[in-house]
DNA sequence: ACATAATAAACGACTGGTCAATTATTTTAT
DNA sequence: ATAAAATAATTGACCAGTCGTTTATTATGT
């Protein structure tokens, strides 16, 4: 099993067209065929590369945090900025992502890969549960900062609010796709600053 | 395309016995053969109860609807209970249901659906916005009562406050089955009582 | 006899995955 | 420096099985 450079930029490159199209269509309606395809690759190719197809899945989802995930998570690390409004940039940065860049239309790859296949392939469960406890990590360390600094009350954990609100956000992106509209995100950003950010 | 009750009775032992698959499963995961395996019927009749494996899950979500939504929203309706309560027993009611009847394994069907489906096919779509939709109507409706009994807090929308929780419902149901663990519906429920509903 | 209900068999297309053969690159021996 | 040997990378043809759907045929009740 080598791992040249030229190895890894085109396994990297079959993750980076394949990305996409699981994002979108989920794991079951994406067919091996269908990643080869996109990436111009010979069929044969992708089992040189990759183990099978969950494998590439898994790997999948190491890039989709790596590329869509790390860079939000910056937002939080802001140091020049107070605590409660890196969180509400931070939310607000990932609502113009799903709603703008991605048209209402993909919402989470973590999120939509969970609720397909987390009951009955482990191997995902683990890999999406692993970005999501991170992301929550990043967001309750701020918190508490913000509680710390005066700006959030004290009453309510900040493990158990940051958890209410992220899996708001996962069903405000479902909704999201079932209306084809981005008023759920919207009305989502509304509540995070009138009445839990207030 | 004949109705007789023999008709009727068939299709629907076929939608009671179809509908548990595609809800733990989804649908790209569900074949047709699984469907009529798991009834006992030849795979044939399968076309002549239902036009297509699309239209089946259509009417899986009626059914879905009908057997586990309005026994929920039932709830909502007694009127010996004061409107608060009455919300605090629904969400109650469904979260026993989905952590203990279903052992943190298959969430919510129209929101699997809705995960899986609503970007590719609009049929599904409409029909699990339409079920969505009609649970957040009758919520909304005994928000608006406790408001006006005094129980909640006038200064945010009714509307907005039910999209908020009915989505972070749908979040919890993911987090609980990506996580095998009732915890994030228990904790979703300590938030209601302590900072929602308080 | 006749319409309706029921069914097995079959359809072409596609699935994830394998593999032997070919080409490209690197290492070794002279 | 060069030929030989070894290893790595790449490929399309192919596997057995499944997909959703159609159809031709048989069974049933009137």
């Amino acid at each position: 099993m080598p791992k040249t450079l030229k190895h890894e930029i085109k396994a990297d490159y079959l993750l980076e067209k394949g990305m996409e199209i699981i994002w979108s269509r989920g794991y079951n309606a994406t067919s091996v065929n269908d990643i080869v395809k996109a990436a111009g690759v010979p069929k044969g190719s992708f089992y040189f590369y990759f183990d099978s197809k969950e494998d590439f899945v898994v790997k999948a989802l190491e890039k989709y945090f790596a590329t869509i995930s790390v860079p939000a998570l910056k937002i939080l690390q802001n140091k020049t900025i107070s605590p409660k409004q890196r969180i509400l940039d931070f939310y607000e940065f990932r609502a113009q992502v799903v709603t703008e860049e991605l048209k209402c239309k993909m919402g989470c790859m973590a999120c939509n890969l969970s609720s397909e296949m987390a009951e009955h392939n482990d191997n995902i469960r683990i890999a999406v549960n692993k970005i999501h406890t991170t992301i929550r990590q990043h967001i309750i360390e701020v918190v508490k900062e913000a509680q710390d600094y005066g700006e959030i009350d004290v009453s309510i954990k900040a493990t158990d609010i940051v958890e209410f609100i992220e899996n708001a956000g996962m069903g405000a992106m479902i909704t999201m796709k079932e209306r084809q509209s981005p008023q759920p995100i919207d009305s989502m950003m509304t509540i995070l600053r009138n009445l839990i950010f207030k």
